[in-house]
DNA sequence: TTGATGTATAAACATCTGTTCATATATTGC
DNA sequence: GCAATATATGAACAGATGTTTATACATCAA
């Protein structure tokens, strides 16, 4: 993997890496969301929603529709969304293990 | 998936969003590498190195082994290294498509 | 047009993070 | 023991990041 590679795919899960980021984007694989939906569904700020909003369809991770007075967000049909299906199906797998903590 | 199982998988990502970081979990897909090796790889410096080699074994994303004067480092057999190998293979596939850059 | 609702943006700020520099801790060979 | 090599750690700092507050923009109904 070159450096370049690497930075681009760093960037994806960079952006996953943050817990509001990556609720809404869980939140979006079933289908489409409304800011509203969104918002609610991982309770932050309708403000914070929209930060981050922003900076995932920045990078394509979602796609942005609007519908009359509301903004609908999805994946877009890439291999992200199989990627973190698969990671969520063996999320509890290594929860057997102590969480690793920085002496 | 709860808020819990969010935090605890972005911090994966967040993790294996840093390049340097990256390329380090990728340069020990194939194997075991020294601390030398890795740092020659990357092309950082030994402390830098040493730095992100801590907190990726913290998180258990990296295994250690002394060996002598030489430390080496390899994945534990875990999802994490299929999921690398799944998204590096398709790592070209999201290229045709234009940077998305904040406006 | 006005008000109401939904969404986006800008500025400001405290905290977090990556990096460097210097130094400490192994381990081996002499 | 000492020197040499390999790796780890600590302090310090610039820059990035997540969040809040306030405000702007868009859409629809009356």
């Amino acid at each position: 993997m070159t450096p370049d590679q690497a930075s681009e795919l760093a960037e994806t899960f960079r952006l996953l890496g943050e817990p509001n980021r990556l609720l809404l984007v869980t939140e979006c694989l079933d289908g489409p969301r409304s800011v509203t939906e969104l918002t609610e569904a991982i309770g932050a700020s309708q403000s914070l929603v929209s930060h981050h909003l922003r900076l995932l369809r920045a990078a394509r991770l979602l796609r942005q529709r609007r519908d009359g007075k509301n903004v609908f967000y999805d994946l877009p049909d890439c291999h992200v969304a199989t990627m973190l299906t698969n990671m969520m199906e063996h999320i509890d797998e290594s929860d057997n293990e102590t969480e690793g903590l920085i002496k």
